[in-house]
DNA sequence: GTCTATAACTGGATAGAC
DNA sequence: GTCTATCCAGTTATAGAC
């Protein structure tokens, strides 16, 4: 309920009326309904994460792999669109709610961090060692690309669904994780050749 | 204030408070609330996008021309950031607004398309004759990974400026507008190239 | 057109019985 | 641990004076 309307869009009692308890509950677990809200948020993020984290580590970084970046961005996303491979709905709506709250000011700025920059800087760092002299703004920017565009993804909104007349689905994760590492790669690489061309021209 | 908290985290009286205005002024001039809201999102809308339109309209499109991606990616962008570096904080929260609209599923659906959906049509109509015989697929999805990558970088959450440890800055338009175009051309060119090569393989 | 006053109701939160 | 009952601040929205 909160990934579709949003922590202000949704009542304790809606809450608790959907899960057939009492609304005295909520206060009796929790200390209020922002502290039920970030339990929501950390639950699953501890789990995706810890998921993330472990398959970055494990990928094999070789400056002579052309496929480096690709294999980065791979570990970076595939656990979430393994999520929502199962079908379950609790996940699709939970990383429906955290695109909500990666782009809007109120809660981009404090909730994401503490759960979910761990895994953007052990990305950022692993490209760093791929794209050896890359400047770090450069890198940083990038990520932020990868992130606004991993997140509309996630957001089920269904907009490509009308946009394209029923094409593409909002929910075809298979077409998307065909597609996203490999765009990404190709934007990252681009801005590190724009950036080596432009050296070599000034010396 | 819509942009920094949502439709559901502002009061009437917040609005009225904050302009100087009785609250009975909101219903004098509007049906309700969200008259109010559809208002705001409605006017800055017109405004940008003709301009939009009309810069993608005036591209000059030639195969030939390897850069004509970037180019209308920027004439996709362009207009936006425009305004953003005029300084004007009104545009600013508005942009942050629309960012938070397109990820949010309650207004993803019904308020984007009517405003949004004619620009992005016309991108993708663009970028078809730029890319002769790529699949459709390949364009919805490759414009969905923008329309992402571009909104985030409008919300303003300040998320990058901490990951960054300040070396960039959410309100440096400039660093994103001469990376954002290339970043996303790179993309596309990458999945029109490997369809190509696919292709070229099955045959 | 603008303001006062208020209706009608819902929000988060709690005290206390069981 | 769970439920009943309730508080009360704040909500959208309107009727009617000016």
């Amino acid at each position: 309920m909160f990934a579709q309307y949003g922590f202000h869009g949704v009542t304790v009692r809606q809450v608790t009326t959907a899960a057939n308890v009492d609304v005295a509950l909520v206060y009796y677990y929790f200390e209020n309904k922002r502290a039920l809200f970030d339990a929501v948020l950390l639950r699953r993020a501890t789990i995706v994460n810890k998921e993330r984290l472990d398959l970055l580590e494990a990928v094999d970084i070789s400056p002579e792999d052309g496929c480096a970046i690709e294999k980065l961005v791979a570990a970076f996303v595939d656990p979430i669109y393994r999520y929502l491979a199962t079908g379950d709905s609790g996940w699709r709506h939970y990383f429906a709610l955290i695109a909500q709250i990666n782009n809007a000011p109120e809660w981009g700025a404090q909730v994401m961090p503490g759960f979910f920059d761990p895994v953007a800087q052990k990305l950022i760092e692993a490209l760093r060692k791929v794209m050896p002299g890359a400047p770090d703004d450069d890198l940083f920017w990038g990520f932020d690309f990868l992130s606004g565009a991993l997140t509309l993804t996630l957001a089920g909104t269904g907009r490509i669904d009308r946009l394209s007349d029923g094409l593409c689905l909002s929910s075809d994760y298979a077409s998307i994780q065909a597609r996203l590492p490999r765009y990404i790669a190709a934007g990252f690489r681009q801005l590190y050749a724009d950036r080596l061309a432009a050296k070599k021209g000034a010396s």
